[in-house]
DNA sequence: AATGAAAATGAAAATCGTTTTCATTAAGGA
DNA sequence: TCCTTAATGAAAACGATTTTCATTTTCATT
């Protein structure tokens, strides 16, 4: 099993929350994940595996799981609604558009760009998004340009 | 009146699409406003110029407006269905965290940024955001941390 | 100015995604 | 094995958005 999914069922564990079949359905299904999912694809995928899973249950598990950081979720021009696995560090996402896919990368030099905007505007900046969206060699090889269902 | 107001009925009508006062009523609104306004919001503030100005429509103007190009929309970490006047050219957001004041800024230089992420990951990538969230000037003084209603 | 065709409107109903309620089931410490 | 309490799924409620539809309004044509 992968190893991740050990890690998060200890983790909701170690927070004093119960392991159930549900919970595990949708861990095993998200912590696998390459691509982005929203709550009813997350159910469909996970129904799979145990198919007495309710949607609410999966509302609720995702919920937990980024209350622990465990998954987070990822803005899209066309919905806001998905999630994908977390990683540590503050790293920057990079979108397949018709897939899905998601690449994380770091290494932006933002400091510089931070700083002059702060005082051209009289801002205080306390975050940001950088996000590249783009196609995955697979689907520039599909030709493919499917949209979220 | 804001020429701005005249530019987008202009646009509105050389597209073949009517003048009427719901839509100069939600043009005068979002033509002026300097912060993110979701429908609701355009609705309640529109209404005070014309106040049979019904919901309904103002999502349709919404629509229109954007498909012109006139507006668009904003993603936040805590929601994603507001809207600001569009600018020309490709610019980036700077977004008040309290008050949701908004300003363009330009001059991020990621091309190179964007075309080592292409190498190490094979994607092709064809655009991206970036934003950043923070407070401005009067939020600070204010110690304001009002969130959207 | 009057006319008429078509677009636009607002109210009500329908729809969709998400949340709440609640009676039942299951987890896990005793 | 027992018992407390968390977790569950089904159904109902909810809020935001969209569709339907009868009525009104725009605006090109007279």
């Amino acid at each position: 099993m992968d190893p991740r999914v050990y890690e998060w069922l200890a983790r909701l564990q170690k927070n004093g929350y119960r392991l159930t079949e549900s919970r595990r359905a949708v861990i095993e299904i998200l912590a696998h994940s390459e691509r982005t999912l929203n709550p009813t694809e997350v159910y469909d995928l996970a129904r799979q595996r145990y198919d007495s899973l309710g949607l609410v249950t999966v509302y609720r598990t995702l919920a937990k799981l980024e209350e622990l950081g465990l998954i987070q979720q990822v803005h899209q021009p066309d919905g806001c609604e998905a999630y994908i696995a977390a990683v540590s560090g503050h790293q920057h996402l990079l979108i397949c558009k018709a897939c899905n896919k998601v690449e994380y990368f770091q290494g932006d030099k933002l400091d510089g760009l931070v700083e002059r905007v702060e005082n051209e505007s009289g801002f205080l900046v306390q975050e940001h998004w950088l996000q590249l969206f783009g196609w995955c060699s697979k689907c520039q090889q599909n030709g493919t340009q499917v949209s979220r269902s």
